[in-house]
DNA sequence: ATCATTTATGCAACCGATTGCAGTGTCAAT
DNA sequence: ATTGACACTGCAATCGGTTGCATAAATGAT
């Protein structure tokens, strides 16, 4: 591979001219610019990363932990990371710890010599430990609120409160909320949000949490749902919604005519039958702005703690209908 | 951050020494790696990636490229790839291309400098681009066959074949096939397959082909499906197999009593309704191997060509039944 | 013509590790 | 006591860039 002294032997200047030619070709005169490309272009030189990143100290790398690939949340969240760290110049590490936090751990540390900062989205790790590798680099957390961090939050909360209006105006006075794992920002929010309007409401509401959000548990959860008495259910996400929503059907309460439901997250689209009522999330835009977020911390070291809410939006299809009578 | 310097001055020996308890523990005395290590941890000394790659020309990380996280054929290849790299002790980064072929040129001159090597699923990057980055960097190509690299290759025709036969058995004699990208070995695969299955079954065969396999793109196939007289078709995907049963069952066609249809990929599980008969692929087998692959071409630079061949299956559920009369 | 500025480039130290080679100390054999 | 072998550790060069400072050349002011 051309090293920066190959180009500056050819190109007839110093190693430190060649270097400036790339990082800061002001300096130069515009004919030594000129002929510094030429030459490194024609012998296909590319900058070594690792040396650059061992004098600068900064190595164009960031890093992003999900707990789970494969949960469809992450994927056009991941997306947007890497689309924007791409446009920025930066080149995306990702770790997936399979929603176990000592992995979390090992991952962040592994990392951590060659980023710049995380992203991260880990629910279960210890907030002692986010502190503790926050002092290393900057880190900014999705759905997790700790202060002295940046943080990207999904205002779930208002989507919840949406759906459990929609559902008592179409006359639903017994909800169940199947939640997601009690460590998790989103289940305490969308919990907490959702036992207000409840009692705001004057409907009852009965709530579970499942240990781990999936489509198993939501079919295996049918049970509960239906000895709970309620008419209605709002769901963690899409993939609950979805095996609840098959299991139901399968056992002959149809929906929505028996039985409505409302997921979360929007990660299904209309692909269900029927296709489900949900609450919005955008994910998308999340790991736009967490990047954002990452790239302020990197340029402004002063400013490490910000907070952002993303909005969510109640999105009205086939699950939901007036509660049987 | 602590340096190896630090570490060298507290446990009263060299920066050599130090480099050698962490890399070669062998060649000093018990004592002093332990004496070592223990400094080490006491103030948490990592050793700099960076200098380190920058002295060894290793860097512990490889790319993985992909053309679209979000496909869910995607996610549990993605989620291999990363757990077997990281026992090996190498991080991954991260790259999705949109399907664009500049793009993907692009994502791999941007890793190349700080990666020993890359796994690639770019079923559209130019053959000859691949070849040339593969005179820089060992690569592996996942269901791409190029003399000369290492390719992991899932066995799709023999899985579509025996999807061919189980319609044949059901009484379908004309039957279409719903195909992918054509510049996809996938599907060039797949679509000679279903042709020559059917001229030996003596059934009628349509074949198509999607410029983009997705859901909406299945949606929008049922026009042209209906118009073929086929009873059944197989689908390049899940994805569009799952468009292609929403929309059929939406104009009131239902599935599996007027049609049958068979998915490719098994990424979705018993998720639909009617569950998919689909035809199986080994996608975390497919990312394991990947990385085994590209570990054995970093450590034996010499065997840089291989062939592998993972299996596939069909996989009966509910959306195939006996052609209509 | 002289001196002060400005502009363009080079010199050389430095980032934090690795590694070939040399040096020191120990021990056994002669 | 001398020598050789061996085990352990240190010296110093090296990897490929970046950057503070010095220097040389060009420009402008007087």
């Amino acid at each position: 591979m051309p090293t920066i002294a190959g180009v500056a032997d050819l190109a007839g200047v110093s190693r430190a001219t060649v270097s400036r030619a790339f990082t800061r070709p002001e300096m130069l005169s515009e004919e030594t610019v000129r002929r510094v490309k030429e030459v490194a272009d024609e012998i296909g030189y590319r900058p070594n990363r690792a040396a650059r990143a061992l004098s600068t100290g900064q190595h164009g790398n960031i890093a992003l932990i999900v707990p789970d690939i494969a949960n469809p949340f992450f994927p056009p969240l991941i997306r947007a990371v890497q689309a924007r760290a791409d446009e920025a110049g930066l080149s995306v590490f990702l770790g997936d710890s399979d929603e176990d936090p000592a992995r979390e751990d090992r991952l962040i540390g592994r990392f951590m010599p060659q980023v710049d900062g995380f992203v991260l989205a880990c629910p279960r790790l210890s907030q002692a430990a986010i502190q503790a590798h926050a002092r290393h680099r900057p880190i900014v957390l999705i759905n997790r609120d700790i202060a002295g961090l940046s943080r990207i939050l999904i205002d779930s909360a208002r989507g919840v409160v949406a759906a459990m209006r929609h559902l008592h105006g179409l006359g639903h006075r017994r909800i169940a909320y199947l939640g997601g794992p009690d460590v998790s920002w989103a289940q305490q929010q969308r919990d907490l949000a959702v036992r207000q309007s409840a009692s705001e409401l004057g409907a009852s509401i009965e709530t579970l949490s499942l240990p781990r959000a999936t489509f198993e548990a939501g079919f295996a959860s049918a049970d509960a749902i239906v000895a709970s008495q309620a008419t209605a259910a709002i769901a963690f996400d899409d993939l609950v919604a979805e095996g609840l929503l098959i299991q139901l059907t399968e056992r002959g309460i149809p929906v929505p005519d028996a039985f409505s439901i409302i997921g979360c997250d929007d990660a299904l689209g209309p692909r269900t039958r029927p296709a489900l009522t949900t609450i919005s999330s955008p994910a998308r835009e999340a790991g736009l702005e967490s990047v954002e977020a990452l790239m302020e911390n990197l340029q402004y070291p002063a400013r490490r703690s910000s907070r952002r809410m993303m909005e969510t939006a109640l999105i009205l299809r086939g699950s939901t209908a007036a509660a049987p009578s």
